[in-house]
DNA sequence: AATCATGGTGGAATCGTTTCCATGAACGGT
DNA sequence: ACCGTTCATGGAAACGATTCCACCATGATT
C-alpha cells in the first residue's frame, strides 16, 4: 500500500556525509559559530540528504516540546471553531503545532485532555476553561505556561476575553431604549461574568431583576432548545431576550417558531456572536459580533512570546442591528 | 505568575521508590510479566508519585509517534468542523493527541504543515488534500500513515468519501422531476469528482450539458459570493442551481437576494451539506445532507487501526427536502 | 620566542523511555 | 542428586538531538 517506510535520515548521516562532527552540524543548523566554509558544507549535505531534524530528540533534550495545546467546548460552535482558527492561524506563522481537544464543557474530560497534553510534555497550552478555577491548580504547578481564552476563571493566570460587561450593557441600553422591560438572559453554564453584568446593566436602567429572567443551558443544541422553549412558554412577560451565544440564539429562533411566537412583533432577540447566518436568518438577527478569531489568535501570541505578560487583555465587542428588535408591544403576548 | 515548575517525575525515581530496576517498572506499567508483589510495589509506588510516563522518551524509543495529524482546508466551515469533531472524538476513545493544520486549499501551505508534521514523527495523518495526488508522493515515501476524508485524490491511499455521485444524481434528478432543465453547479476548485457525476447525471436525463452550467470558486466567502452573484446574473436561463458546500449556498442565498432573485419563485437551490442554519433560512434551505462527522470517525479508525484498511468506504448521502426548491416557471426570469 | 587569548571543532554526556540480554532462583523430570 | 527449563529481574544499549567541555591551531601580545 504505501510504500516501504524509509528509514529516517539523522544528524549522524549528515554528519558523515559532511565529513564533520554532529556537534558541528547542529550548531551550523541552530545558527551557532562556525567557519563559512564549514557552514556551505554542512548546509549542502544537509539539503542534499533532505535532512529534518527530529523534534522528539530535541525536544526531549531541550526538557520542552514546541507546539502549543488549545482545549475548546465543541468545535463544532462557530464560535470556538473562529477562535481556533486564530490559534492556528498565529501558530502556523511560528511554526508551531497546535494539538487540539474538544472538553465539550466538562471539567472531567478537560482533566483527562490536560494530562494526555502533560505526557506530552506540552508547555504550553490555549484554553477555554469549562470548570471553577481551583481544578487548574496541579496543571499550572506541573509547570504549564497556560493562557484563558473567551472565559477568565483565575486572575493569575494571563486571559483574552470579549468585553462581556460592555456588552451585555450595549444589548440591555439598546433594548430598554425600545421599550421593553422584561428582559430575559439566555446563557450556558459558567457564564457567571456575564450574568453579573446582565443583572447590573438592568439594575443601572431601573429594570425589574427578577432571578428567574436568567435561563441557563448547557452546551448541547438539545438542552439549548429546551431553555429557549421553557423560557418562552413559562414567561409571557418577557418581551425581549439576549441569547447568550450561537447556538442558544438558534435555539431560540427554533423555539419561537414552534410556539409560534413571532420575531420580533412578540418577542425581540438579540444574540450574542456573529455568525455568517445570522443574516440569512429569517429574520435577520440583530447581533453582538465578539471577535473570536482575534481572541485566539491574541491568546496565541501571549503564550507564544515567553515576555512578562499582561494579565488580561480584554476586546470589544459591537452591536450589529438587523431585525430581530422592535419596539415593545403594549399588551403582553397572549 | 505561574508556579516554579516544578521537574517531572521519571521512570527511575519510580524504580527507586519501589524498590526495583528500571525496567521492571516499564513493563509493569505497559502490561508486561512481572510477579504479582512487584506488580503492586511499583503501582503504588508510581501512583504516589503520581508518575506519567513521558510520551517524548517512549516515542523516542519506539521510533513512532502515537498522535495523529489532521489536514483540513477550512476550521470555520462547518463541514470540516463537523469532520473535525468526528477525528478528535474517535481519537479520544484511544487517548490518543490530534494535532491540527488548516491548508485553506493551498498545496503549497499543505506541504508545509506535512514537513512540520513530520518533523515531529507523526506517522499518521488524515487529510483533505487540496492539491492533486502527486504531491503526495513525498509523503508517502517517508512513511506517513495517511487516510483521505472527503476527497479522494489517490486511489493507493485509504479514503472516506461521501458519496457524491450518488448525491448529485439524487439533487438533479430531484429538479429535474420539479420541471427544471437548465441546472447548474456552483463548486469549490478540485472537486472534479462531482462534477463529473453532475454532467453524467444530466446526460442521463436527457438535459442540456452546456459547459458553461458549472461554476468554479476558490473557497473562501468573498470568492463563492462572486461566482454565486456571476452566474445568477450572466445565465438567466438556469432555473435550478446546486451549490457544492455551504459556504457556496450561503452565497448563493445571498447573492441571490442582493439581485431581487427570488428562491425559490425564480430559481430553486438545492445545497450540499446540512448545517443548523439551513432550516433557519428564509427560506429554509433544501438540501444533500453529508454525514461530516461520520467521514471524520470513521477515517480516524482506518488510520488508528493498523490491519489491512479497506481501500476506500463510501457513505451514504440524505436528500432534506425543505423550502427552497419549487418548479419551474414557463419564462425565463426577467 | 614563549605565552596567552580566541575561535572553530568533535567527543561524550544527557534527556526518559523501551527492549535486549545475562543472571540467578525455583522447580520438575529422569 | 543433577541438569534443563521457566520465569522474574536489573543492567545497559539504543533512539536523535543539544550542549558542555576539552582540544588544537592560529594570531596577537609581552
Amino acid at each position: 500500500m504505501n510504500g516501504p517506510a524509509q528509514r529516517r535520515i539523522t544528524i549522524k548521516e549528515v554528519a558523515e556525509a559532511a565529513g564533520v562532527g554532529v556537534a558541528t552540524v547542529s550548531r551550523v543548523l541552530s545558527g551557532g559559530s562556525a567557519s563559512a566554509e564549514t557552514r556551505e558544507k554542512v548546509l549542502a549535505a544537509a539539503a542534499r540528504l533532505d535532512y529534518r531534524p527530529s523534534a522528539l530528540g530535541r525536544n526531549l533534550r531541550r526538557q520542552r516540546t514546541g507546539g502549543i495545546g488549545l482545549l475548546v467546548p465543541d468545535i463544532t460552535d462557530s464560535f470556538y471553531a473562529r477562535l481556533a482558527d486564530g490559534v492556528l492561524s498565529c501558530a502556523r506563522s511560528y511554526g508551531e503545532p497546535v494539538t487540539v481537544g474538544v472538553t465539550g464543557d466538562d471539567p472531567e474530560r478537560e482533566a483527562e485532555l490536560i494530562g494526555t497534553l502533560i505526557e506530552q510534555s506540552m508547555d504550553r497550552l490555549i484554553a477555554v476553561p469549562s470548570g471553577d478555577g481551583d481544578m487548574w491548580a496541579p496543571a499550572l504547578r506541573a509547570g504549564l505556561n497556560v493562557v484563558f481564552a473567551d472565559r477568565r476563571v483565575r486572575t493569575d493566570v494571563p486571559s483574552v476575553v470579549p468585553d462581556d460587561r460592555a456588552g451585555v450593557l450595549t444589548a440591555v441600553e439598546y433594548l430598554a431604549g425600545l421599550g421593553h422591560r422584561k428582559i430575559a438572559y439566555l446563557g450556558r453554564h459558567a457564564q457567571s461574568q456575564r450574568v453579573a453584568a446582565f443583572t447590573a446593566a438592568l439594575a443601572s436602567l431601573g429594570l425589574p431583576a427578577d432571578r428567574d429572567l436568567v435561563v441557563h443551558a448547557r452546551s448541547s443544541r438539545d438542552s439549548a432548545y429546551a431553555a429557549a422553549a421553557g423560557l418562552l412558554q413559562h414567561r409571557p412577560d418577557v418581551t425581549a431576550v439576549i441569547a447568550g451565544g450561537n447556538v442558544l440564539g438558534e435555539a431560540a429562533v427554533l423555539a419561537a417558531r414552534e410556539l409560534d411566537v413571532r420575531i420580533p412583533r412578540d418577542v425581540s432577540l438579540i444574540m450574542f456572536d456573529d455568525v455568517p447566518w445570522a443574516e440569512l436568518c429569517s429574520p435577520p438577527l440583530t447581533v453582538i459580533a465578539q471577535p473570536a478569531q482575534d481572541i485566539g489568535y491574541r491568546a496565541a501570541e501571549l503564550v507564544l512570546r515567553q515576555g512578562r505578560r499582561p494579565p488580561t487583555v480584554t476586546l470589544p465587542t459591537q452591536l450589529v442591528v438587523r431585525a430581530s428588535c422592535g419596539p415593545r408591544v403594549a399588551s403582553p403576548r397572549r
